[in-house]
DNA sequence: ATGGTAGCTGCGCTA
């Protein structure tokens, strides 16, 4: 029996997105969807269109960049964005339907030695935050593809900051935090959750949903990236 | 071969 569906999905504006997430909301109901890259301040954040459709917000705005948020058909309690001193907006938490569920923005990591840096603390901040907790659910895109079944075309990825050994490290301890990565390669290197606008063919699985002590079946919503104006992100979709 | 698109912003930055 299915008792909860969440989805992640990185927007890439969540005002321009609104009729994608829309069609989601008609076609899966999903009792959470964790949202990222919203680039909107919480004034501008579309509060009404979210509660018109039963929804609680708890949302981590900034302008132009970044900016996360978690969306759930219950009350949302314990919310918190505060993982690091960042003034980046790319972390939130919060208690829902009996679930602690995160919405979490890795930083790409290729603006600059220091964005590289802080892509790597970033890792080390969600492992340690979430080290000794019994139970919880995290989605969100983690800008790195763990294997080379996670890339389309791997030989074009050899040194990009998607794929270092260094960046695998630091998503290894998120794992080491006891946490499962639910994904299963049904029918080979399928699975893709992004693709950049230029370069349509070359796929990578970088979006995640990891949980502990938490089983279900994760399904990652391929037809989203056909429809118009898609996001260079497809949802990504777990039923407990 | 080092382009290309998208979004937000304001003629550049990030992905």
């Amino acid at each position: 029996m299915i008792n909860m569906k969440i989805v992640t999905w990185n927007v890439n504006s969540v005002r321009v997105r609104l009729p994608l997430i829309e069609q989601l909301i008609a076609e899966e109901n999903p009792d959470v969807i964790l949202l990222q890259e919203t680039k909107c301040m919480n004034e501008f954040f579309p509060k009404d269109f979210f509660e018109s459709h039963n929804y609680h917000l708890a949302i981590h705005g900034q302008k132009t960049y970044n900016g996360v948020a978690i969306i759930s058909k219950y009350p949302i309690e314990n919310v918190k964005w505060d993982l690091d001193d960042s003034t980046e907006a790319r972390y939130i938490e919060g208690f829902t339907n009996g679930h602690y569920v995160v919405s979490a923005y890795v930083p790409c990591g290729n603006k600059s030695d220091e964005a590289y840096k802080y892509k790597q603390e970033f890792l080390g901040s969600i492992a340690s935050r979430w080290k000794g907790e019994e139970s919880a659910i995290i989605g969100g895109d983690f800008n790195v593809a763990m294997s080379d079944d996670d890339m389309q075309t791997p030989a074009k990825w050899i040194g990009s900051v998607l794929c270092t050994d260094e960046v695998r490290n630091g998503m290894q301890k998120v794992f080491d935090a006891e946490f499962d990565d639910c994904h299963e390669i049904s029918d080979g290197k399928n699975d893709f959750t992004w693709w950049d606008y230029r370069r349509p063919n070359e796929g990578l699985r970088i979006d995640y949903i990891l949980s502990k002590n938490v089983s279900g079946k994760l399904k990652t919503l391929q037809h989203y990236r056909k429809m118009e104006r898609p996001s260079d992100h497809v949802p990504v979709m777990f039923e407990i």
